[in-house]
DNA sequence: TCCGCATACTTTGCGTTCCGAGGTATTGAA
DNA sequence: TTCAATACCTCGGAACGCAAAGTATGCGGA
């Protein structure tokens, strides 16, 4: 999840609905994240340093565009790592 | 979970603490199950009618060998291919 | 004009899952 | 005889992902 979003986001800043549809396009349709868990995981992430928010308004509709902070970026490279480590052990595991 | 399990079983019959050497030496150490997630695990596949399960006793321990049902490797097929959509998919979005 | 849809965020509660920790019991080696 | 390895079982907690419901705004079509 937090590789997901942590990728979405390093891409360019994003607030929480386009991160949802950036996954999803991504994905080619995948992956389709609801609402109840994508928000209350951007508040960990900025709970823990990993994300940035400021709220702006575009046509009368507020958001709140996350981006990375410089400890999000290292954490995505981690992440990155792990990922790939985890998947070639299932891959190991189920060839 | 279930993809791991049901892939390590169906190499060969295994009892459970079998199953969590199988796993860890195929993923190179990188996957080493807990036995508290393993055993309910395999109650809970073959509760589901995936894997079945016979006594034996060897050199006076006893094992409780699990083995793949036909619907087990029905599902084993179908794990792995919502495994490889799902890694793809990630890839996608975190490439 | 007004209804409905898309956009956008928030919160609550449920079910599942995985694990740590503890327990039982046997065998074989130090 | 004591300890590690083998082998099983079970309880409890913590986290997670999601469905569902709620709030609110803007916009297009009937």
């Amino acid at each position: 999840m937090d590789l997901l979003l942590l990728s979405a986001i390093a891409k360019e800043p994003l607030h929480g609905y386009a991160v949802v549809e950036a996954i999803r396009e991504a994905s080619d349709g995948a992956l389709d994240l609801a609402e109840g868990t994508v928000y209350p995981a951007l508040y960990r992430l900025e709970g823990a340093g990993l994300l940035a928010s400021s709220w702006t308004t575009v046509g009368g509709r507020r958001r709140r565009v996350y981006r990375l902070t410089r400890r999000g970026r290292a954490r995505l490279e981690r992440e990155r790592k792990e990922w790939q480590a985890f998947s070639s052990a299932v891959q190991a595991v189920t060839a």
